[in-house]
Parts: C-alpha cells; structure tokens; sequence
DNA sequence: CTTGCTTACGAGACTCGTAATAATT
DNA sequence: AATTATTACGAGTCTCGTAAGCAAG
C-alpha cells in the first residue's frame, strides 16, 4: 500500500472526478494518476469509480467507504506533519482561518495585529465561507481554526467554545425618520415599525439571518426584503442610496467611520446570537494555533477546548 | 512519507523498542528496519527513540506523539483492508475474541457452535486476558470482540452493550457442612457463614473478585482466600481436595458434569454482574461480527451498537 | 475536435536482503 | 562471548514523466 494513491484518490474526489484537474492540483502527471488510481482498485479488489467509456462520473458504494477511511488516514498524515512542523520551529508556518466576513472584517483585525507581533513569520490566511462551508474545511485539514455562528457549536466532528455575543441593529440615513421616532428612546423601537421599511440585511447562511426571518414570522410580519448580501460594507452602500432600511450585527456600525448613518440598537427585538470558535477534533495543532486562541478567550478555555478535541 | 515506516515504528513499540523482535515479527531483516526508522526520523526532523550507543532504550515525548498518531493511521489502513476482504468474500476470514476464560469456557461455546455453522470458513480466534487486555486488543486492532465483564462498559475507545447479568454461587463438596445446613434454604446463607471457610476463587481482575472482595469487607469481613486462580476449572479441583468452599460464577457450576459438587446460591450477598460485549469505535467489522453479536444480543440491539461505535 | 482517461516505455529512485562492523550487556 | 543496532553494497522493484492512443461530449 503506498499513500501516494490514497492522496490522488482524495484528490480526484475533491475535484468532482476531474482526475485532470487532480494532477495539476498536485503537480504531476495525468497518466501517473490514472494509472495509481487503476493499481488501488486492483490492490483492494475494489472498483472505487464508475465509468463511463474512459471518463469517471460517479463513486461506487464501496468506493465510498474507501474514500471515507482514506480521507482519515490522510488527516492523520497531516497531523504527522504538524507534530514534525511544530518540532522543526513552532513560530513558522501558516495559519488558516475559516470564517464569516463579518468576522473577518470587524472582530479579527485587532485579533490578528496582536498575533502578528507575537508571530511575525507566521503566515495568515483568511478563508471566507459560510459556517457550513467552514465546518467542512475544518473536519478536513483545510482549515485550522473557524470562527462564525451558532452553526459551528455541536457540529459534527468539532469542538467549540463560546467567542462573544452580540445583537442587531438597526442602521439608517442619519435623517431618516426612524431615527426621527426612536433615536430618544431606542426600546420602543417595534418589529412593525422596521417591517414597514424595505430591508437591507445579510444573505440567508450569515449573521444571524435566519433568526431574523424567525423574529418576524413569529410575529406574522413578512417584510420586503429589498436587497440582502454577503457583507454590511456592500449593505451600507445601499442604506447611503436610500433603498431601505439595514439590519445589521452590531458590530458592523462604527459611529466613527460610517458618516451619515446611525444605529438604533434592537437587542430587545431579536435574541442575542453568539459567535463561536471551532477547531477539529482529533488534530494536531501548531501551538501558535492556541496562542491565537489565547488571544480570542484565554487560557482557561482554550486549554478546556484543547482537551476536548483532543479526546473524542 | 511510506507506510511501512510506520508498520516498523508500531511493531518496535510493541516490542518493547527490541528491533531485532520486530524484523522478525515483520518477516524482514534486521538492517531494514533500522535503516527505515532513522529515515522516519530524518524525514520528520524528530528524534523518535532514545539510544544509548547502539541501542534503543526510550521513546522521546515527540516521539510518544508521533507514534500515537501513527497507531491511528494504521488503525485507518487495517479498516482499508476490512473493506477490500469484505468485498472480496464476506463469509472468509478470521474473528479474534477478546475474552476472559468464564466467557470462553461456559457461555461462548453455544453460540460459536451455532457461528461455525453459519460461518464454516471464519477462523475463530479465542484471546483470553484482563478486561483490560481486551479493552487494549480492541482500540488497537488486535482482536475485532471482546467479551467480559463491567470494565469493558464505557472503557475509552470502545462500544459496548450489556450481554446478560449472572451472580456468584458458593460450591462445596456434597456432603459439605454449608450444604448440610443451607441446601433446604439457601437463601439464609450469609457472608459470615462463608467466610468461616478458607475461600476458592478468581484471580483479582476476573469475574468480580473485586466485588467479592468489596461485599466482604463492607460487612468488615476478611476471609481468608486460601487460593485464587484464572479459571473455574482449577478451583473446583481444589474444591474437590477439600481445601476451602468455591465462590463461583454460576455458570460456571454445572449439576449435570460438576458430579460430587454442589452449589449454593448467593445471588443475595453479591451485587448481581452484568457481562458486555464491545467493540472498537470507528473500526470497520467484517459482517460476520455483527452475525456473531446478533447471535448474542438480537438485531436490534447490533444495529444500535454499530452505530453507537461508528458514530463516534 | 476538444476534453479527458488509458496504455506504452524508459530513466531514475527507492526498498530490501546479505554481509560486515560496532557498541552494549 | 552474546546480543543488538548500524553501515555498505548490489539486485530487483516501483514510481513517474513523456509520448501516443482512444473514447466521450
């Protein structure tokens, strides 16, 4: 049995069965995949692809199972790696965070200018999806550490800590007449009232989303949403133009920076949510993982978290 | 990176670090072993063992990581070649049991006449230890069932499910004076009465020595134990000899062959044992496991087992 | 006729076993 | 002296890349 043929056939299944694009992915040649993949099959007996004429276009079942096994015995290759990178200098390396650009946008930056101090040749790499996305990217070593949403927390195969929690917020045009209304006492501020105006507020999948939608169903309030996006930068504009009104995480508004807009807080309005950290269970991290970590929540908790995944 | 570098690396661990035990046990040379491993080390950067001249007397802390590591990667390649057997032929291979001698000498042979029967080309293999024992063939792979008592239940690494439940009996000779005195009412027999009588039972760590151990001396007894063994079998020969009164499992007494014996009751002094079958989580069965569970336990019961393990 | 997998072939690397060497017990 | 690990060396195998072939969309 030889990894090599293992790593393809990872490969190919990430690639949606392009064995081309495989190869180039791994800098080798197309005929020397194809012919690995073919000696795995013969070696365990196993048909692993279904092919059509000389392309491939589905997995078997047991090509499945195969395909599970080899995807955690190759996590347990790169968990050798590590053990080797961390004994080879624990300050070089990279970095992959998976999150949200709410995270990375508002929450991190003071985060990882701390980090760099304390690890300059370390290098970061931000890894926007949906929480979703991340849970997988973790799970499959192609993240280290995820920071996003409730959805995190409990997801299979990781473990999470409580980051911080927070709220929505309305944000308008400084003279738009909710602010007129309610600017002097924010806690009157009502679902109706905000229903009335068309929304600005994030794709379904971020900040909260789906939460929102709740909030207003429970109340029979189905209000417009005018335009929703993956980030406030992108909302923000569109609440300049006038298009509506924009719910956004609190920690998106900054009086400071965003001229001509206010915010009226709705923390009464919509439970509050609250950000997680995540790391895969089972995996060898770089200590400068942890420091990061540190950084976020502490030592207490990360060691906590640390004896979590290292146990299931 | 080659897997057989890690298959040496296991093996020199499970050695007892003597390399020359382990090229045998791996049918190779000697040379190849050694020089396999300093490759492993150059190629991680890590000093895995600690020599002294030429020898090898310690495992580094790195090097405790990385063959922690490599015992679950090669975990993962031994599921690989589950999967290529089964697919290969489903009703060909070996089963090891992991048991204790109560379990193989009275309660497996009922249900592995019925296995043979099913399974004629399945190779049993019957391995008796410790619970312990067991608990560690199984995380490692080297047995594929365990059987035996309470300490397999919620024992790190392993499923389990309760098997059936069985208390101890007191046998004596026939004409015994405990059985002169509590044949007709076996139910009035006490601690006290039997500790007058120098004890015949399990070794510590079998078939609920502990337990004895803990009912005497709740009622601040301590009886002298004139000799304890691994099995049922030698005791009742000292029994016979009439060199003390049998604290037994009661399956282990058996009117019908046990002829000059009798047994007494005791399930009233004892706390009543429950025997559990387990297996290892995440490891891939071959489909007559869960034949021979299903003929202990029922379907129903196997089909929660399996998922219980491979849940985890 | 372009995309994509397989077959053919040869160069180079790697693994492994035997024999010899060196360090402990 | 016996046991045990490392070094040296050569045979055999395996892997991989290039070039050519063949099958689908």
């Amino acid at each position: 049995m030889n990894i090599q043929r293992l790593r393809y056939l990872r490969e190919i299944a990430r690639r949606n069965l392009n064995l081309t694009a495989a190869a180039q992915a791994l800098h080798t040649s197309q005929p020397g995949v194809s012919r690995q993949i073919i000696e795995l099959e013969e070696e365990l007996g196993i048909q692993i692809f279904v092919r059509k004429g000389r392309r491939l276009v589905d997995i078997t079942e047991p090509g499945q199972r195969v395909l599970e096994i080899t995807n955690r015995l190759l996590f347990e290759l790169d968990n050798l790696s590590q053990v080797a990178a961390e004994h080879e200098n624990e300050a070089i390396g990279t970095l992959i965070i998976g999150t949200t650009h709410t995270q990375a946008r508002y929450k991190l930056p003071n985060i990882l200018q701390q980090f760099r101090q304390d690890y300059p040749r370390v290098t970061i790499k931000i890894k926007q999806g949906t929480p979703e996305q991340i849970a997988h990217w973790l799970r499959e070593g192609q993240a280290d550490l995820g920071m996003a949403s409730e959805s995190l927390h409990g997801a299979q195969g990781l473990s999470s800590k409580a980051w911080y929690q927070w709220s929505h917020v309305v944000v308008t045009p400084s003279d738009h007449l909710l602010q007129q209304r309610f600017s002097t006492r924010p806690q009157d501020i009502k679902l109706e009232d905000i229903a009335a105006f068309p929304l600005l507020t994030y794709d379904t999948a971020f900040a909260g989303r789906t939460e929102i939608n709740h909030a207003f169903a429970q109340k029979g309030l189905s209000p417009e949403v005018a335009i929703s996006a993956l980030d406030a930068d992108v909302i923000k504009t569109y609440i300049r133009a006038r298009m509506g009104v924009g719910l956004l995480a609190q920690m998106a508004y900054d009086p400071q920076t965003d001229s001509g807009l206010v915010a009226i807080s709705c923390a009464h309005l919509f439970s509050p949510r609250t950000a997680y950290l995540a790391i895969a269970n089972r995996r060898i991290q770089r200590s400068y993982v942890y420091a990061l970590l540190d950084l976020a929540i502490g030592k207490a908790e990360v060691l906590d978290l640390r004896a979590q995944a290292l146990a299931q």
